[in-house]
DNA sequence: CTGTTAGCGCTTTCAC
DNA sequence: GTGAAAGCGCTAACAG
């Protein structure tokens, strides 16, 4: 049994106003207060948050929807996150989708009950209904990497089109003709990238036969067998963009399993960049996305709807990204 | 302002006492239970679980302690622990160590003060001073896959060191005489692996020159280097033992990138099997470790000294792992 | 600056 | 099976 801050009152004889008082960081008599240090050391008094929490009804604790805590960019982003909670006082109760969007609503509900200040989520469905209890409940929500496509949140991510459509500009200034997409096709991300890739196509006035469009999952089998399947055309494609991390890894294990070489043999662009990717021979050309950035935006809105109470309208950050310059280009 | 277990006895009529039965699944009469309901479906009720906490005394919700959610284990291995909690109705305030003793030390106090009922701690630390203040506020503590050298906990992990000496037998059944060792330095799995290897040598009489000894940290780059230091020596060994899933990739890398072929060249045997290794070429010998049985069965143990409030002494299980058979190597 | 008091939302005796 | 009342550990008026 844990002391108390009774136990605190009964050793130094002062009352529980002052102590909550000093342990809020409230004005207390320069003797009062080395009392009260010394009966918290005597008696390893930590404060009972969850005590605390019932009468201010903040929890100092922000739920994480997470759609898969498997991928490894879930890992790569939180720990930013995580940092920038920790930095602000906040904890992280993260509750995993395992990319479900049944668990996803399930865990919306778990996160009300713990009273969670906020919510930031990386999301599993595209559409918003399963949000709506937490709106409701009035807890602050931050979108993070991945929007909806009918609902409004506060949204941090990079601006996918765009980015998708920037990267494309390399091919195309090395005068590539013959370019071929391999996306997955029903996430926010992998939709928007594609959607980018075919406008910077469109504005080339070029055109992108069917067989050089491969959509599939966020996977690196997508990527692993997209490739394959592109590398095995009678017409193969001098380049391909791949629009994401585990798309990307697949994709250069078919490469180097089928003994092509890149750029000789095939010019690359990917998504995602991650460290493995710079050990790797050739040095791919990479969006890199900001993740740090990313999730310290994330939390900056989060904690300013919390704690400013502030009740904006939600506004959608994107991001700029940057293109990791690399070796996998052939001039045409 | 969510509703409250007394807007459902304002709308139904019943007293506090039988409302918070039923929400706990006592017998109520059928009448007052569809009553309530109605009325919890009316209100959009949710049960506020930190005033629940604050009178149980128990939270439902368990804390992670993780040497560094940025890694792609801890991914793999807490979305089995997630799920393993999830079927009993917890849930998990995960905490990143991010590699640092001091915050590992600032985050079991944190957890603590949020009244978490249990810990599961993949450390940082390889001693244990860190956990005493849990340990003294009676928190049940698991350690999940590293061990700590001075102190006593239920651990649930694999035998890394038979693993390790098991693992080498697939290269010494094939003649492998110049075996070398990539491994971590000061992580726990690191050195018991390391010390596997060395056991399965000493008992084939076969020597270790200092220089087939690689020893570097738990990362991509240690790999990397440590592969092409391994393939510049003048007398290369003809086979390697590279110890975790960060070393395996950046051994194959390095390997990649400077044309060697293995098993011509170099043969190989790995751990920590991982999708990646299954579409590479070649498939690499892996050892597997049974994420979702430890993470299932460190979550049973804590659940055990949670609800069964169990104090028998600490039991540590080193659960088996198993070789995925591949063609990287060479009989000689 | 300090103390007294009430009460956050729930569970839990204990009568009935 | 139900209700009244006490209280979990803390904060937040308010008065002194």
């Amino acid at each position: 049994m844990p002391a108390t801050i009774r136990d605190i009152k009964k050793q130094t004889g002062l009352s529980l106003a002052t102590i909550s008082k000093y342990l809020n960081g409230g004005n207390v008599l320069p003797e009062n207060k080395v009392k009260i240090e010394a009966a918290i050391k005597d008696l390893h008094y930590e404060v009972n948050e969850i005590a605390r929490g019932l009468v201010t009804n903040k929890t100092r604790t922000v739920g994480i929807l997470v759609y898969s805590i498997e991928s490894p960019f879930s890992g790569l982003i939180l720990t930013h996150v995580g940092t920038a909670l920790r930095k602000h006082g906040y904890g992280m109760l993260i509750a995993d989708s395992c990319n479900d969007e049944e668990i996803e609503a399930a865990n919306v509900k778990y996160l009300i009950s713990k009273k969670v200040d906020g919510i930031i989520v990386i999301p599993v469905a595209s559409k918003g209904d399963f949000l709506l209890p937490a709106k409701n409940a009035g807890i602050p929500i931050v979108l993070l990497d991945r929007s909806l496509t009918d609902a409004q949140y506060d949204c941090v991510r990079i601006d996918n089109r765009k980015s998708a459509n920037y990267a494309m500009k390399e091919l195309l200034n090395k005068n590539h003709k013959k370019i071929a997409v391999i996306a997955s096709e029903k996430e926010y991300t992998g939709r928007e990238r594609y959607n980018g890739f075919m406008d910077a196509m469109r504005d080339a006035g070029l055109d992108v036969p069917k067989e050089y469009q491969v959509r599939g999952t966020h996977s690196i089998a997508s990527g692993y067998n997209g490739m394959k399947q592109l590398l095995a055309l009678k017409d193969k494609p001098t380049a391909v963009f791949m629009s994401n991390y585990e798309i990307t890894l697949g994709a250069m294990l078919a490469i180097n399993e089928l003994g092509y070489k890149s750029p000789d043999d095939i010019s690359l662009v990917g998504f995602d960049d991650q460290i493995i990717f710079h050990i790797l021979k050739p040095q791919v050309y990479m969006i890199e996305q900001p993740l740090q950035e990313m999730g310290e935006k994330a939390v900056d809105m989060l904690m300013k709807r919390v704690t400013d109470g502030s009740l904006d309208n939600p506004v959608e950050i994107a991001l700029a990204t940057r293109m990791v310059q690399g070796n996998s280009i052939k001039e045409m």
